[in-house]
RNA sequence: CGGGGUGUAGCAUAGUGGUAGUGUACUCGGUUUGGGACCGAGUGGUCCGGGUUCGAUUCCCGGCUCCCCGACCA
């Protein structure tokens, strides 16, 4: 892409009204608008971070047999009324609205309900199951106060799976694939040395559920963790009896500042109970499915991506996730050698399949080195008047600062992933 | 929801009971071109409602907004 048609600027000073690291740094380099408190709008850059997350997750979801569909954002009043969860008192961040027609409609804060309500559609016997479906939605929730830039929000994106069992077995052994599944997600995103695997409150159905907590300074959780046999606490249940379950002692646990960026849940029968969602078992007998529910916060991921992967230029962001591999910054522009051979080299890197994103604005070289340096694109590949005389391209990598002089094969080799001719 | 703060141009800020200033961004002209370059000329603004006052952006009341702390986060 080009960048001077990216309709999004950069600047310099963050808005008075953030104060949170990732919203700064995600408005000032153009990948989110902040429309009110808690709500963010995605730029082309944001909304291709997006992308590259969701990318991620949707690999290791369908590596585990998830199938991805989307559910609605309207939701039927008297769904929520058969779980007990439409009062305002019992969940108290329901956006609600009413049909012209007549009859209440909410806003999906969640879609347990409307999708094991759904699969009564498609479950009846045993051997319609195992069943596992995610999708990634926006999620609405009337929070009291929006916090933390991203991080918090009253609409946010999140990746939520649901798996539809015959029994405590069968969900159990999801359940673990689904750990190891988040892990490699993290992994992926750079942020698996930060990330664990947490006990926390398990609500009505087991005594623990597990939460992926990420080491960041701007996370509202406090976790105890011990580095070293990977046993992470939620403060929340950090008891005695816990303790002495997980086979630790406080004093082996370090406390920690994180941000939740998912959590799993099982929800054993009772869940399917309420809503009457059953199945035929072998001997005819109608059994309510075994339920878990699986969720991973998408756009709170990018603001933890950008409290952790920066420094005071801006954003560093780790390839996976970035919205371009390549940074093409053209200098000394309104020479026309200069500038015809980075329109060459900017055709072939596209040709070849790089993401590129090709500073071709008319602006100083300062100017546009602290843009790149804002907006945290793994690789610059400088084209200038310098480098046209010795034929070379100087890439600096933005995470370590190292400046390698390329040329243009070697360009190509290392950022194509199709033949450039 | 309790507490604290905030609101001036696209953004960041100053100031004042009497025609609102600066930086940046933007437009135009010129000079520049390896770290947000320079000179000149422009465009553009006091959150909303009420009150006090000859006069309110300023003072008072109410509302809203946004931020922070707490509560909440199934």
């Amino acid at each position: 892409m080009r960048q001077s048609k990216l309709f999004t600027k950069t600047r310099k000073e963050a808005p008075a009204d953030e104060a949170s690291l990732n919203a700064q740094l995600l408005i000032r380099a153009g990948y989110v608008h902040k429309e009110m408190a808690g709500v963010y709008a995605y730029l082309p850059l944001g909304l291709r971070m997006l992308e590259k997350i969701k990318a991620v997750v949707r690999e290791e979801m369908n590596a585990i047999g998830g199938q991805e569909l989307i559910m609605t954002s309207l939701q039927r009043k008297e769904l929520w009324e058969k779980t007990d969860r439409w009062d305002d008192t019992k969940v108290d961040v329901w956006f609600k609205s009413s049909l012209k027609s007549g009859g209440d409609v909410g806003f999906g804060w969640s879609h347990e309900e409307p999708i094991g309500e759904m699969m009564k559609n498609y479950i009846a016997s045993y051997k319609d199951l195992p069943m596992y479906v995610y999708q990634f939605q926006t999620k609405l929730r009337n929070e009291l106060r929006a916090k933390s830039g991203v991080m918090r929000g009253k609409e946010f994106v999140m990746k939520d799976m649901y798996s539809f069992s015959v029994g405590e077995e069968d969900h159990t052994a999801f359940y673990n694939a689904t750990i190891e599944a988040y892990k490699r997600v993290y992994e992926r995103l750079g942020l698996g040395e930060d990330t664990f695997v947490t006990f926390a409150s398990g609500g009505a159905f087991t005594q623990f559920s597990h939460e992926f907590q990420t080491v960041c300074a701007a996370g509202e959780d406090v976790i105890y963790i011990n580095r070293e046999n990977g046993i992470a606490i939620n403060e929340e249940v950090l008891n005695e009896e816990t303790l002495t379950k997980l086979g630790v002692t406080r004093d082996e646990l370090t406390e920690v500042k994180t941000a939740e960026v998912g959590n799993i849940f099982n929800f054993g029968r009772q869940k399917a109970e309420s809503l009457g969602l059953t199945f035929k078992n072998e001997t005819g007998e109608e059994t309510p499915v075994w339920m878990g529910s699986y969720g991973i916060g998408v756009t709170r991921l990018i603001g933890v991506i950008a409290e952790k992967f920066a420094d005071e230029k801006g954003l560093v962001l780790p390839a996976v996730v970035a919205p371009f591999t390549v940074h093409l910054v053209l200098l000394n522009q309104q020479d026309g050698e200069v500038r015809d051979w980075a329109e060459g080299i900017y055709a072939s890197l596209v040709k070849g399949s790089a993401e590129v994103l090709f500073d071709d604005r008319d602006q100083t070289a300062g100017h546009k080195f602290a843009d790149s340096d804002l907006m945290g694109i793994p690789y610059r590949v400088v084209v200038s008047k310098r480098g046209k005389e010795e034929g070379m391209f100087e890439v600096v990598e933005r995470h370590t600062g190292e400046v390698k002089k390329l040329t243009e094969e070697e360009l190509y080799q290392k950022f194509c992933t199709t033949d450039v001719e």
